[in-house]
DNA sequence: CTGTTAGCGCTTTCAG
DNA sequence: CTGAAAGCGCTAACAG
């Protein structure tokens, strides 16, 4: 009676009891577990249907102190950007549950706390308490500090993101500057000739891709001496960005079509066309980028560009196991193709 | 040697490593930890200092498997529709792994694997494993499944939205009633008598209290014998709700203002007024649901409620922990007040 | 192929 | 107030 008092524990199974339920040893349950092919297919198929039945799963703290595998996964959230909401925060985050989960790995959040700019302390005490096997890290910049900090740890990490050339190179990122190249050839094989590009001033390297792809996507198709029209303005400024892209509009080689560097800037874009009287699709095209779920409800729905979110999410967990197992990891980064929605924002033009 | 290279071990102090260096036992740097109070203060200075110098933290695998206490917060996240896109994912996100950290828990995501529909699987390993101390569940409606199936598992749970009425009220809630009321509020103030209102035939509690306020409040400014305009629409069908609303700003008692059930219906409103040739918060003023970063993007700027997410993770946590440590709970739920964000999209009007 | 033994790092009685 | 001893549930050596 004291004993049972004593313990507060939760009705949960063990190994003994289902160890005395199969008629077995604790160990031979344990070698069930994480080694089949050294028990005796009846004495697992005994011992199977007891764990079954007593709905047995290892306690992994347990199961954590004596391996060093905690079979969890720290994810370093970034900072959500208002102005440019990120389409990681929803899409990614599950696709990373899920390509963790696949490989029997959960996944934990951190955050440096509310106001804290450094997550530095945040991923010390992780690392410390050893309550994850390693991080996923996503917006990862070059320079990014959480990278160096974590790399110095010596503990395994996959990125979101081109690290710098100093730091292990263990990241997965999107071909941007392919993506938006074929955003070009998208246009031009619609039929379009002058093709405005609307971007961000931002130094981010996603956004500086993009344009650079939007480049090479033009010269690709022979368009680079025809007015190439190239707009970078502040961000949030809703207002300034749409007084310049109906500038553009009203222009003697006016654009008919946009290609812009997020999903935001295409509704820009749509308000802009609006007010010069003119229809979107129709007369302009626009396509966006990142294919948030809002493009699906504007009127006309808008042509994106998806990020393979769930082929990066795989990735880097397979990388990141890689690392924790010991196993070889490839010693570069990967690049990954987006994939372009059409929609009706860009319709097929007749000729 | 062996030994050395038998435990692949993180670099990271252990308890005797601190009790060594600070010339005591391993229990009394436990004390130090788990109750200081018990140990002389020129001792507990030296011993903090050599936890300080080794960065020493305990092994919470360790720690776990002896108290039972694992300090992690299962977060059930729900499934994001893309026709109400959820503003929880990301703010409600940051607002729990905050609140969980100030009390020294951790949020671990859990998710059915993509495609499976049923959560149940995956909250029985979490169990089963040990591997968190509770739950806490976002988008619960009255008769939600998870529900049931952790409160008869007997674990601690924390809902945000109102459980069914046999289940435990531990539930914390915005008050969607007295928030759309207040628009109503707003817009009254602001001199308007016709005011229109733009919802979804969802049958979503949160969606019906919305209206419900919004006939309240109304009722409270006398208004609810001057033309009332309810309008209800399939979610999703943006072409079709701007026609509908485009005929309702045709009619005779045209609304000076719409209050909508969220932010995409608000952007949908201010569509049609567009198409009709009239101005957005000039002609015809708006308010949106949910506070969506978007909203400041907008032009004009949207009006909207903003939940109080900050305030719900907070009491969330504060309910769920206390009952894992056993202390008394209060057996009645919680709803919150949200807070109106005026913007320009309902300026002060011209008497 | 199965059973015995030891110990991961920590907290918690219980004596001193 | 501090030291010794036990054991949480599990896995990995080794012996049978």
């Amino acid at each position: 009676m004291t004993q049972a008092k004593r313990r507060p524990r939760r009705p949960g199974a063990t190994i003994e009891d289902v160890a005395r339920a199969a008629g077995v040893s604790r160990q031979t349950v344990s070698n069930v577990l994480n080694a089949p092919h050294r028990v005796r297919p009846d004495t697992l198929a005994r011992v199977t249907q007891a764990i079954e039945r007593l709905g047995y799963q290892p306690d992994q703290s347990a199961r954590s102190l004596r391996t060093g595998s905690r079979r969890i996964i720290g994810y370093l959230a970034p900072v959500d950007d208002p102005f440019d909401p990120n389409p990681l925060m929803g899409g990614f985050l599950e696709a990373l549950v899920d390509a963790a989960g696949a490989e029997g790995h959960r996944v934990l959040l951190v955050r440096p706390p509310h106001g804290a700019a450094d997550p530095r302390p945040a991923i010390d005490e992780l690392i410390a308490a050893r309550q994850v096997d390693g991080f996923v890290l996503a917006d990862v910049l070059h320079g990014d500090a959480r990278v160096a900090h974590i790399a110095e740890a010596g503990v395994p990490f996959a990125a979101f993101g081109r690290t710098a050339p100093g730091t292990p190179q263990q990241w997965v990122d999107v071909d941007s500057v392919g993506a938006m190249a074929s955003v070009v050839d998208h246009l031009a094989g619609r039929g379009h000739r002058r093709i405005g590009y609307l971007g961000s001033t931002s130094e981010l390297p996603w956004m500086t891709d993009r344009l650079e792809g939007f480049s090479a996507g033009l010269r690709r198709h022979g368009l680079d001496d025809s007015p190439v029209l190239e707009l970078t303005t502040a961000d949030g400024d809703t207002a300034r960005t749409v007084t310049a892209v109906r500038g553009l509009l009203r222009g003697p080689d006016r654009p008919t079509a946009f290609a812009t560097g997020n999903d935001m800037l295409a509704l820009t874009a749509y308000e802009a066309i609006r007010a010069e009287g003119l229809t979107v699709g129709r007369d302009v095209a626009v396509v966006g980028f990142h294919d948030i779920p809002l493009c699906r409800l504007l009127n006309p729905r808008l042509t994106s560009v998806r990020l393979p979110l769930r082929g990066i999410a795989a990735e880097l967990v397979r990388r990141l196991l890689a690392q924790v197992r010991g196993e070889p990891v490839p010693g570069k980064g990967l690049l990954l193709p987006a994939e372009l929605i059409a929609r009706d924002s860009t319709p097929a033009r007749e000729a």
